[in-house]
DNA sequence: ATTATCTATAGATCTATAGATAATGC
DNA sequence: ATTATCTATAGATCTATAGATAATGC
């Protein structure tokens, strides 16, 4: 599954063989097929591993860890671009990821709307709710990761990511229960 | 290359086959060749006409102009689609796209800047400068543009874009030529 | 007996080239 | 003469199945 995640964010899921897999764990292609029946199977094992290390510790997270949890991933970029290559991946029709990526993407939004109202309270700056501040941060994190990746010299993804933070505001004192 | 635009918005890059793109539009895959040498040179075609019609007038599009756009890319999820994907698959090694993405985001991170300096001045909300807040517009941009494709009821990609503006705070009056 | 792995191979694709044929423009 | 298009086809891949062989565990 290691060797699968590397070849995804080389090629992406469409562009990925099996062969190609197989090889860099020392098999053939049928050999690999021993153990995930199908290409997709391969797939779907790589999501769900992915989910088990990083499920946000629900409730518990807060937005200063969230800001560490953006400076850890700038230093596993190949992790980083199989998520992103597959997500980009996953808008097209019939991709096997997409349901995935669809319920994953509203739990995230949900978790982060729990996380802001712990911080905040029911009211953001801005008069914003959690709930309509929640699809922001995601959207910030995973459009400055195709920004990172596309030029890492460039953009300096956990400082901006503080940026964004600077920009929400400081939450108001007293609200940790 | 309205065909390979909803080809590779259905499949992607890598998924789209030269024979699709000719079928849509009444060719044979061999006939297609003759007007693009190679895919890939029907893909650079693609990407340059895209650059055509969206060059953003620069220095002239203003905060609410782009809120106006983004309006407008909610009715037209193709094209959207098209360059999600494109934009996904071109993190990935040796894509044909992805000199064109660097480029593309370097300039759109400078011009954003500059559109950001004319509204607010060298000071943004936060203690921001405009080159440190433009790469975060662009990536609520393209983060609000997967979530939506994903989820399009779950996910009003307008109004997310306008709370964002919002965030970012009133410009200060009198910063307009 | 089960598990892991291999060889062989079917059956689809895919891109690109070669060369023929028809239509168009001087 | 040039342009657009086609048929034919080479040469690579790719996924998946069938069936053989070796190793492991009771």
């Amino acid at each position: 599954m290691r060797a699968a995640l590397e070849v995804i964010a080389e090629r992406g899921y469409r562009g990925a063989s099996l062969a190609a897999v197989a090889e860099r764990v020392g098999l053939t292609q049928q050999g690999l097929l021993h153990h995930f029946p199908t290409k997709e199977a391969l797939l779907v094992a790589v999501l769900r591993e992915r989910d088990d290390w990083d499920a946000l510790p629900s409730g518990r997270l807060r937005l200063d860890l969230l800001a560490s949890l953006v400076e850890y991933n700038a230093m596993r970029p190949g992790i980083i671009q199989t998520f992103s290559a597959l997500l980009g991946e996953s808008v097209t029709e019939g991709h096997p990821a997409r349901g995935y990526f669809t319920e994953r993407y509203g739990e995230a939004r949900a978790s982060m709307a729990e996380l802001l109202r712990a911080e905040y309270g029911d009211r953001l700056p801005g008069g914003l709710t959690p709930e309509r501040a929640a699809p922001l941060v995601v959207a910030v994190l995973d459009g400055l990761q195709y920004q990172w990746l596309l030029d890492p010299e460039s953009v300096d993804m956990p400082a901006a990511f503080r940026d964004f933070l600077t920009l929400l505001g400081e939450p108001p004192q007293g609200h940790a229960p």
